[in-house]
RNA sequence: UGCCUGAUAGUAUAAUGGUAGUACGACAGAUUUUGAUUCUGUUUGUCGAGGUUCGAAUCCUCGUCGGGCAACCA
């Protein structure tokens, strides 16, 4: 009772304070939000938090969601990344009340410039863009308008019309909204909100040959939908009054506009531009490559929806800047999969162990398929005389605190017997062929009447048994923590080992029927999931994440 | 040297004038047929200087530092 209410108790977020108020006070009998991915990449794991943002607010209060994609630019926007965000936004469990395209909004649009253009609050402008630029000043002296600004209402309207027509070319002209050169807000010193581009686009064809920009659509597309919330990140604080401007000026909906702290993560870029660098240049082998940040690849690891919508969570939303630890997330997916994934033995690099005073053929013996499941489900293993068990799990002349094989030590076989080392037979160059062991028969796994205690517990398979698998082992994609912000280029930060493909391994016959969307526990190593490159004639695992290794990091002292 | 923002353990995140708490990490220990999980403990913090107040992370002033803004990108 104490813990329900305390989880009840969980402090609101600044959004949420906001979002509780205005449905206090009357403001809002109903939230409605959206998410506004730009089809021009694919999503990643920032864009998660943002649609965890969006559409759990919604969840929470009452209320709905849309997805709507903002392609007003058509020269980077393409319908393979719209598919590729629905499936996304899918998979990690939302459903949108609505899909809109700002492309929707494109005749509505162009009759808001007209009205702008009516008040005397937009004009066409026709100088080039190193004008424009030069005119704005900077951030610390003021822009000058120029004499396109005196254009008569009556002009403007027949200029924008033939730009509509298609009388000029890209660049040739461009619309204005006429705010003030002088703010020191330079987001105010009169934006450009249409201008002019012949090209095809994704979704109203070669029907338009002007586009409006991000300013001149975006709020307005939220003021169309009566989104109450529109919630974007810090780069558009300064973007505000002018989304309030052209609100106020048009008359329609007051949309407001709220910003938090984009995520940033240690060891990861996050900026599309950058991930989509990686693609081009082959850095990586696509947009799902495991070890890039888009929910795709995270899906393709073999992360979960759970876990990311835990990890929103836990970062919570604020405006500060921030680095997440990328050893939360890891923390977030090992804790989800330790519930769900079903426990397998599999040997990556293995040594041979023949149990000499083992005679039985057809042993099979029984294992836990997970032992944190309420249901205790087991599955059946074949034991035998001759076992691969991991070359690191032996050692001829142990380590301190080395709880593992070693002549004249013993060990458990996981869910079998305990054997003793005997003999440690050499090849020719001196490396060891295989190690002959002895097994206690009377310390069979839950019959155990030998009375022992041993330290160390070992996978294994059995030789004659084993099925074969390729694995994919993935380690960080960079080398620093904070690629974007060190010195040069961040392509030369990243990490070269951060894929190792382990092309045969020894698994327990049971993974053969391995399916696309379970998870796995190779035992003592670490989660996997079975991947798309997988055939009829190899299996392919990936490593989502590998379990703790406190053994590992005791070596390394 | 303009405008807008922000600053709490290593990293995040609470405390909304009244005991600075939580998570991740790190470290130590207990349990363990996974050196996993689980459990316990330890560690480290209010950017600085003034002020208001019985009392300040919180309010005020002045600094310092970080981030954003000068694309016909979003």
């Amino acid at each position: 009772m104490e813990e329900i209410k305390k989880e009840e108790e969980k402090s609101l977020n600044f959004i949420e304070e906001i979002v509780e108020e205005d449905l206090r006070s009357g403001k809002n009998k109903n939230i409605l939000t959206r998410f506004p991915p730009e089809p021009n990449g694919y999503l990643h794991i920032g864009h998660a938090k943002s649609i965890c943002l969006n559409f759990g607010l919604a969840k929470k209060y009452g209320g709905k969601t849309n997805l709507r994609f903002d392609d007003t630019n058509p020269v980077t926007e393409e319908t393979e990344y719209v598919d590729s965000i629905k499936e996304d936004v899918r998979w990690l469990g939302f459903e949108w009340a609505n899909e809109f395209y700002a492309s929707d909004y494109f005749d509505q649009l162009y009759e808001f410039a007209v009205t702008l253009m009516k008040k005397n609050l937009a004009y066409v402008d026709d100088s080039k863009s190193e004008e424009i630029a030069a005119q704005k000043g900077t951030p610390t002296e003021p822009g000058k308008r120029n004499k396109y600004a005196e254009r008569s209402i009556e002009e403007n309207l027949q200029l924008f019309t033939d730009m509509r027509a298609g009388k000029y070319a890209d660049g040739e002209k461009v619309l204005r909204a006429k705010v003030d050169m002088t703010a020191a807000n330079m987001q105010l010193r009169d934006p450009i909100i249409y201008r002019i581009k012949h090209a095809h686009h994704h979704r109203t064809g070669d029907k338009w040959c002007i586009y409006p920009m991000y300013d001149f659509a975006h709020g307005q597309s939220d003021s169309i939908e009566n989104i109450t919330h529109s919630i974007c990140t810090l780069e558009f604080v300064t973007h505000r009054p002018l989304y309030d401007w052209f609100i106020e000026h048009l008359e329609i909906f007051p949309s407001k506009q709220y910003e938090f702290a984009r995520l940033n993560m240690t060891f990861t870029v996050m900026s599309k531009r950058k991930l989509l660098q990686l693609v081009n240049e082959k850095f990586v082998s696509s947009w799902d490559d495991p070890r890039m940040p888009t929910i795709s690849a995270y899906r393709r690891r073999g992360y979960t929806p759970e876990s990311i919508r835990k990890f929103a969570d836990k970062i919570g939303v604020q405006k500060r800047e921030n680095l997440i630890d990328l050893s939360l997330l890891e923390f977030c997916i090992r804790e989800h999969l330790n519930k769900i994934a079903h426990r397998k033995m599999v040997v990556f690099d293995p040594l041979k162990v023949v149990i000499t005073n083992y005679t039985d053929e057809n042993e099979i013996v029984v294992s836990e398929n997970n032992p944190e499941d309420e249901e205790k489900t087991t599955r059946e293993i074949p034991f035998s005389r001759e076992l691969y068990i991991e070359k690191e799990d032996f050692m001829e002349n142990p380590a301190k605190k080395f709880f593992r094989l070693a002549p004249g030590q013993k060990v458990r076989l996981k869910s079998a017997y305990i054997i003793q080392c005997e003999e440690v037979i050499k090849n020719a160059d001196g490396s060891i062929a295989e190690v002959r062991c002895i097994y206690l028969p009377e310390s069979k796994s839950g019959a155990d009447t030998s009375g022992l205690k041993v330290q160390g517990t070992l996978h294994w398979v059995s030789v004659k048994h084993a099925i074969t698998a390729e694995l994919r082992l993935y380690d960080r994609l960079f080398k620093v923590q904070d690629p974007s912000n060190e010195e040069g280029d961040f392509k030369e930060y990243i990490n070269p080992d951060s894929l190792q493909i382990i092309s045969t391994v020894y698994a327990e016959p049971s993974l053969k029927n391995a399916k696309f969307d379970e998870r796995y526990q190779f035992l003592r190593k670490g989660y996997f999931c079975l991947d798309k490159d997988s055939s009829e004639e190899k299996m392919v695992f990936n490593r989502t994440v590998s379990l703790k290794d406190t053994w590992a990091k005791e070596l390394k002292k």
